[in-house]
DNA sequence: AATATTAATCGTAATATTGCGATAATAAAA
DNA sequence: TTTTATTATCGCAATATTACGATTAATATT
């Protein structure tokens, strides 16, 4: 088929998928670092900075615009990129909760 | 294309996108909750619990196999599933990194 | 008004992912 | 040895993702 059953999975679960997938491309990471590090914010910038046409980056910040994890500004003609705080903190909010939530304890079956 | 240019990254850049592909799923957001709270750890008690066909059910512990972050034990005719502690520790260190990066200060640009 | 700069979008191509039925593999149990 | 139970793998189909050239859109600048 191709197409992931979203309606048989809890929207939180959707959500977490939907806010690790942000992190799920070298490329979208090191846009994120980019801008986490306040190293550039501009589109061009990024293009340079990133040996990936500029269509593509394109792409990428619109991915990150729907996850939200980043909002533009536009300047133009320029558009100037950051990081959302708000959704940077459900994000750290949420990988945090579910990576606590394992504890190893020794006696597991494997 | 279609082709992840993974030569153009880091190789830190490519590891946290392959940890993050873990999470970015439902399903395996659901298989790796199940196991982190201990609920099953058999193929066919996750097969049960998601309303999936044991193949993908299958195709999904096979990736997270391949990450790292399960590691399967073979106890005939079953195969018991449990969170590698270290590799679960890795992404634990990784993604708390990165979102620990970004501060939030007033005069951003945008 | 014409030009230049920058970023978004469109169209296209190629590879990846998701999902499932059918089959194979494995080893215990009968 | 045959049967049963469980999981992995194969083959296929459909959708998603990645990537890029070309074009369009928006707005300063000349």
């Amino acid at each position: 088929m191709g197409l992931t059953k979203t309606e048989i999975f809890t929207t939180e679960q959707n959500r977490i998928a939907d806010l690790a997938k942000a992190f799920a491309h070298p490329a979208r990471v090191a846009i994120l670092q980019m801008l986490a590090a306040r190293k550039s914010c501009v589109c061009g910038d990024m293009v340079d900075e990133l040996e990936l046409a500029q269509a593509t980056v394109s792409q990428h910040l619109k991915e990150l615009k729907r996850i939200g994890i980043i909002q533009g500004e536009i300047n133009p003609p320029r558009v100037c990129y950051c990081i959302n705080p708000s959704v940077w903190e459900e994000a750290r909010q949420t990988f945090g909760a579910i990576l606590d939530s394992f504890v190893p304890v020794p006696s597991s079956c494997c």
